[in-house]
RNA sequence: GCACCUGUAGCUCAGCUGGAUAGAGCGCUGCCCUCCGAAGGCAGAGGCCAGAGGUUCGAAUCCUCUCAGGUGCGCCA
């Protein structure tokens, strides 16, 4: 296991010898099919023999040993590393253990042949039955097929968007959105307990300047005219919360100073942008578990609480910071500040938490807000942060590692820069000058399914262009309609069956003659979706939802690639007029890809497409 | 100056706790569609995985250094 420093280590929180020994029942009961764990099972087994027959020492650590799909298919179906990785330990040459565990392991029903290659790899052709089952399993597991209990049924938090509540979302934002969303989704999917939460920064001076704002707007909706200098925010998203504040107090904050109305004001106007901010996530189909506010940290002693956790660690003092090599503020005095000894859990300076002033830095409520989320249990902690918060993931990590004893593991991922293009010419966006591209801007113009889907065409911590024209484009160049089109080609296939008086019903196609499907063609449809509950454990644990999206690629042009055989060779076509036992063996393929595509559009959170037009 | 991220085909990008001859789309070249499933299909060319060392049976992947780009660096959240 590697960690990258001593503070907690995210992938030690799962077990990663992949168990596939004894598939647990999942959530709802069913069994697990995964044919990856399941010969490795076997390789382990035959491995075990061999040590029972004494070819093998008995004291061999089989973590390393793993089963998978070979990069080239021409060298079968999947293949182990096993004799490599055990050739030293054993004190043996590789290609005997290799001779030895293949022999074994062609001598199982489930093999049709083991064979020796390259410096000691053994590549394995699985029986049709298996791959035929393998699509059953799809029928019959549906929307759970791939569903891993990897998690342990652990305790996640994930926090995402997190956004000041001082305007509408913006595309920025709707990327962290789209991908935390996901990511939640997909940990869901392989067995953690996920929370989803929304952390409302209102507790800074930001709101403050929300609040004055909404008082131009509401001096404007009495018909006064105002100026928006430096400072304030200019958007017309302000002016109905202007006019909604005069509905409600009428006149009794016109000439009153500050003292009079900006608490008040700041409560209100907070409120209407949280508002504002739900739907925008509604409408991206974004759903929070928990909005968690920065105030509510404030007044309450918490802030106390968490730093006061840390000083009884010794992890607070007084001191003098060293002004910055590079850039040197031009203000640069040094003073004393109260500080968090970071660089003691990996952080390269110590972090105030104090300012000169002696009020909290914004750092100090994110302590308290990470220690709130380490008190109420979490197993594991994420957060989803703009790349611009890049320099703060040291700082946190130290943080929660302090304050957990470096039980909780906290993964920070950041999400990169959207470039939107429209027309050839990049969009710009500019919040203060309040003309900024929102959320909204974007799903009114694409739909919520192509904007979810496009955001996690690239890795998170990859600048993203977002071209509104070619994301509606329906072409083999538009991934999210190349993956929709799969979707709806087999739906189509489905009503052609009808049409034809063919059942074409999920029980039906669970009961149908699977070993009609013998053609490499379709196995090869099989061999991708065997790879399906291989696939999400990787996504999820590397947090990398985009895995999914590249997957459901794949998987579709699988099945595209197949329905253009069908052009060629009548044989392979779905639907076999005249012929309904055939017809529901093909079909059912078709309709184990459909169940994994739309189980995998699900966890991106987009809809499948039934038909396109 | 320091930290983090990025560097893979002409372009945009994947690449599995290290695995075999490094993949996809676009673009390019060639062939195929009068009709039954062409909002296309098939085939091909194209790579010093930024560079140099190191670890390993094995490195795009791990370590060190160098180069290039991006982001960030107390009293802003």
């Amino acid at each position: 296991m590697r960690c990258r420093n001593t503070t907690a280590c995210w992938a030690s929180l799962i077990d990663l010898t992949v168990h596939g020994d004894k598939p647990g029942p999942n959530r709802k009961g069913r069994g697990q099919m995964n044919l990856f764990t399941e010969m490795r099972a076997l390789v382990i087994g035959a491995l075990e023999r061999m040590q029972a027959e004494g070819t093998l020492p008995a004291e061999l650590d089989f973590a390393n040993v793993a089963v998978e799909p070979p990069r080239d298919a021409a060298h079968g179906d999947m293949a182990t590393n096993a004799a490599m990785v055990l050739a030293k330990p054993a004190k043996t040459k590789p290609r005997d253990i290799a001779q030895n565990l293949a022999s074994i392991l062609a001598g199982d029903a489930r093999i049709t042949s083991a064979e020796v290659a390259g410096p000691g790899f053994i590549n394995l052709r699985l029986a049709p039955e298996l791959w035929q089952g393998l699509v059953k399993a799809a029928l019959e597991e549906g929307s759970d097929f791939g569903r891993s209990t990897m998690g342990q049924g652990k305790r996640v938090n994930v926090e995402y968007v997190s956004a000041n509540p001082t305007g509408p979302l913006h595309v920025g934002h709707t990327r962290g959105a789209v991908f935390g969303d996901a990511l939640a989704s997909l940990l869901d999917f392989v067995g953690f307990d996920v929370t989803r939460e929304y952390y409302i920064n209102d507790g800074g001076a930001q709101v403050d300047v929300l609040a004055r704002s909404v008082y131009l707007r509401y001096l404007e909706a009495h018909g006064q005219e105002v100026a928006f200098e430096d400072g304030t925010y200019p958007g017309d998203y302000l002016i109905p919360v202007g006019d909604a504040l005069k509905a409600k107090v009428g006149d009794a904050y016109v000439g009153k100073g500050e003292d009079v109305w900006l608490e008040e004001i700041r409560e209100f106007a907070t409120e209407a942008m949280m508002d504002l901010i739900r739907a925008d996530l509604k409408a991206l189909g974004v759903e929070m578990d928990n909005f968690y506010s920065e105030k509510s940290l404030y007044g309450t002693g918490r802030i106390e609480a968490a730093l006061k956790a840390l000083e009884d660690k010794g992890l607070i003092y007084e001191g003098v910071l060293e002004p910055p090599k590079g850039k040197k503020p031009e203000d640069w005095e040094p003073r004393e500040q109260t500080l968090f000894k970071s660089t003691e859990h990996g952080d390269d300076v110590d972090r105030p938490v104090k300012k000169s002033d002696g009020a909290w830095t914004y750092f100090a409520p994110d302590i308290a807000y990470h220690y709130d989320k380490v008190s109420r249990g979490f197993d594991a902690l994420i957060d989803v942060f703009g790349a611009d918060h890049g320099g703060y993931v040291k700082r946190m990590k130290a943080a929660v590692s302090a304050l957990s004893d470096g039980k909780v593991p906290l993964d920070i991922k950041l999400t990169q820069l959207v470039k939107l293009w429209k027309n050839g010419e990049p969009f710009k966006m500019s919040k203060r000058a309040g003309n900024f591209v929102t959320l909204r801007d974007v799903v009114d113009q694409v739909g919520p399914d192509v904007t979810r889907f496009v955001m996690l065409t690239r890795k998170n911590d990859a600048p993203l262009d977002f071209d509104f024209d070619k994301v509606l484009e329906q072409s083999k160049d538009n991934p999210v309609f190349y993956v929709q089109y799969a979707h709806a080609r087999v739906c189509s296939v489905l009503r052609k069956a009808q049409e034809a008086g063919i059942a074409a019903d999920d029980a039906t196609l669970v009961g149908a003659d699977l070993s009609k499907l013998d053609h490499e063609a379709e196995i090869s449809v099989a061999r991708k979706l065997a790879e399906w509950p291989r696939l999400v454990e990787i996504a999820g644990r590397t947090n990398e939802p985009h895995r999914v999206a590249f997957y459901l690629y794949e998987l579709a042009s699988e099945l595209h690639a197949l329905w253009n055989r069908g052009n060629d060779d009548p044989a392979l076509r779905f639907v076999q007029e005249g012929d309904a036992a055939t017809s529901q063996a093909k079909i059912a393929l078709a309709r184990a890809v459909a169940v994994v595509i739309s189980a995998g559009l699900g966890i991106l959170g987009v809809t499948p497409a039934q038909e396109m037009r």
